[in-house]
DNA sequence: GGAATGACGATAA
DNA sequence: ATTATCGCCATTC
């Protein structure tokens, strides 16, 4: 455990139920690191946080869990697109944009 | 130090 | 929509 990883998985458990947010986007939101350290603090650390709201950029699930991913999602409403996380919909910014302006929908 | 690797991402074909 | 490539960046060999 380092300090980066402390931050992306303090992120995680941010993101509401019903969003989610790509490994780049995370990285982007920490200011350090990028897709890949966050991939790597998940697949070693990620057993404690709400890993099922980290997916990848164009939406599709974490390797190994698929099925997992899409019965949580399921369970908390986030918007879909077959197979897939509706990104355009469900991308968290970090609790920032979306609390005052509530971009569009 | 250099090469390979990985829960990534964007782009091209 | 799917596959192939290249860029990224910390970790591991």
């Amino acid at each position: 455990m380092d300090h980066f990883a402390e931050r992306v998985l303090d992120v995680v458990e941010r993101i509401p139920p019903g969003m989610v947010m790509a490994y780049g986007d995370i990285a982007e939101y920490l200011g350090e690191g990028g897709p890949r350290q966050v991939g790597r603090v998940m697949s070693t650390w990620g057993g404690g946080v709400p890993w099922w709201r980290v997916v990848h950029a164009d939406g599709t699930p974490v390797p190994g869990h698929e099925r997992e991913c899409l019965r949580r999602w399921r369970e908390e409403g986030t918007p879909m697109r077959g197979e897939r996380v509706d990104m355009r919909r469900a991308r968290w910014d970090g609790g920032v944009a979306t609390s005052s302006a509530e971009i569009q929908e």
